[in-house]
DNA sequence: TACCTGCTATCGAAAAATTCGATGGACGCC
DNA sequence: GGCGTCCATCGAATTTTTCGATAGCAGGTA
């Protein structure tokens, strides 16, 4: 017979349950009828745990065990840990439609105008109890991920740190908006030619810089903007029978191209929109639902 | 060989950090090297954490394990479960300059008076952010411990029945206290004269027998007291300017022999003052540090 | 296609951990 | 003081885990 293996690592959820039900019946002998295990069982298990501990966790007083306050909070955590081993034994299941929950998605106007309106439709179709709160990404989605104010964030927002998962849904780049009449709307611009233009700059503030802007005073130029506009917002009427050009992403152009022209830019600043997502919430069945939802949308 | 065990029950930590390891490194034979034990060994824990979960949790993909869903599941909650046990393992630490905790001291008038006022100045001191409550200790001091009302009890207690632990702090008998100008105040008691003397008893009621009256008894002597009183708190103005003479502890005597006199008394009725502690309380690091403090105070 | 290489599953044997049944000592209860 | 209950401990038996070796599988390469 040798000493019980004092490795914390070794010790085994029916150690912990051993734990409760000792604390429970405060008797070794009872607990080991209970568990239809030998006694010497449980003194060897008790030996092994006030070992890894190293408290005595159970000490006798007037015929009774009685648990030390250690004991007391070591249990606390095991009855969690056997909680939670109950949960894992049970797959998590998620029924679309069946499910109530609320989702909440952080993004910012381009994602709001070219992704969501499917988006949605998609999850009312597929999760008719299901509501969908958007809110603002701004420059800092990844926090509201942390802070659990949001189950997504869509955006061009690569991977940053570690606690992050990411998927690209696609590659975008920058594309020049303007009337269908202005001047130069039938040539293929070139870089002196773009400078010279009446730019709209959309500066979503807080530091963000957009990706064509980077690409542009990297090769060491500069526009004048002759409007500066907080969001895309109303650009269209903006720049509709103006001579105003504004650069934005290509789909955002697009998508308000009845009227006006979108021409390639001669600094695309591609970049990829993507789909970021908290560690914790990365195996949540749900989560993983929301997630291929979003990648199916996106990829139509 | 036999199968491995597929009882959820038998899964130890070590196997949840295996799986983490696992999943880390995309590996069996990676994560058996990190974790020095032979590849076969991981590969027994995988098909036994396979048969608890029915999923295969990793499968080979492109030279790679890639962790299935069900198994990014089960390693966030065991990523959870291992921060815990860390958690568990943190040793009863108690650091007196931060601490907040209440201490409950049980004992009675004798020690209020000669140990409490120096014991609080010396936890304020070493501890200024814990609370003191003292309670009285009665007769029945060991059920506060028992019944956790009580932290540690001090008094006249031989250490009693097992579930407790005590340590004796100092010797004390009694002795007579009478007004200075008593007829007797100068010459050594006989027994008789001591017998015979206008006795004001303490009587702290509860069954509670002082030791000098069983010596006293077991002498066959009895003594008729003039006054009864049930703790010594005003003794000295009573007997002041008095012939009345009290039987109490030399101590609580001498703390107030201003203008009053201790004579030795011929039952002395020697007892040890100690403090005692439940079983329960023994590794508790605060508690040994209030038992450390205790002791100092009373051997000053 | 055939070979080579790296990886996992499985085997039998060996080692380690756990359980069993028995016993001894401590303690509470008559 | 004797009796019965309870826990710690012992040696043996049993079960679980690890080891070292090898077979089988898949991917990459000639």
């Amino acid at each position: 017979m040798a000493q019980p293996n004092a490795d914390p690592s070794s010790i085994d959820f029916a150690a912990l349950n051993l734990l409760r039900v000792v604390h429970e019946l405060g008797s070794f002998t009872a607990a080991a009828e209970k568990l239809n295990v030998n006694q010497s069982a449980v003194s060897y298990t008790i030996a092994k745990l006030r070992a890894c501990f190293h408290d005595p966790l159970f000490v006798r007083e007037g015929g009774r065990q009685v648990s030390t306050d250690r004991c007391e909070e070591i249990l606390a955590r095991s009855l969690q840990m056997l909680g939670m081993l109950d949960e894992m034994l049970q797959p998590d299941a998620f029924e679309p439609g069946s499910a109530t929950q609320n989702v909440t998605i952080a993004c910012n106007y381009y994602e709001r105008v070219l992704l969501i309106p499917a988006l949605v439709s998609a999850i009312r179709r597929e999760a008719p109890g299901m509501t969908v709160k958007v809110i603002n990404a701004l420059g800092d989605g990844h926090l509201r991920l942390l802070n659990r104010e949001a189950d997504v964030l869509i955006g061009p927002f690569a991977r940053s740190e570690s606690g992050f998962h990411s998927r690209r849904l696609y590659a975008e780049e920058y594309a020049c908006l303007m009337d269908a009449a202005h001047p130069l709307a039938d040539t293929a611009l070139d870089i002196d030619s773009y400078l010279c233009l009446n730019h709209v700059l959309i500066d979503y503030g807080g530091g963000w810089q957009s990706a064509y802007l980077r690409e542009l005073e990297a090769a060491g130029h500069r526009i004048a903007p002759v409007v500066v506009a907080p969001s895309p917002a109303g650009l269209a009427t903006l720049i509709i029978e103006s001579d105003l050009v504004a650069t934005v992403p290509r789909r955002l152009g697009e998508w308000n191209a009845d009227r006006l022209k979108v021409a390639d830019c001669p600094f695309p600043g591609r970049f990829d929109v993507s789909l970021v997502w908290a560690a914790h919430t990365n195996a949540s069945a749900m989560h993983r639902w929301l997630r291929d939802l979003i990648w199916r949308v996106a990829r139509r």
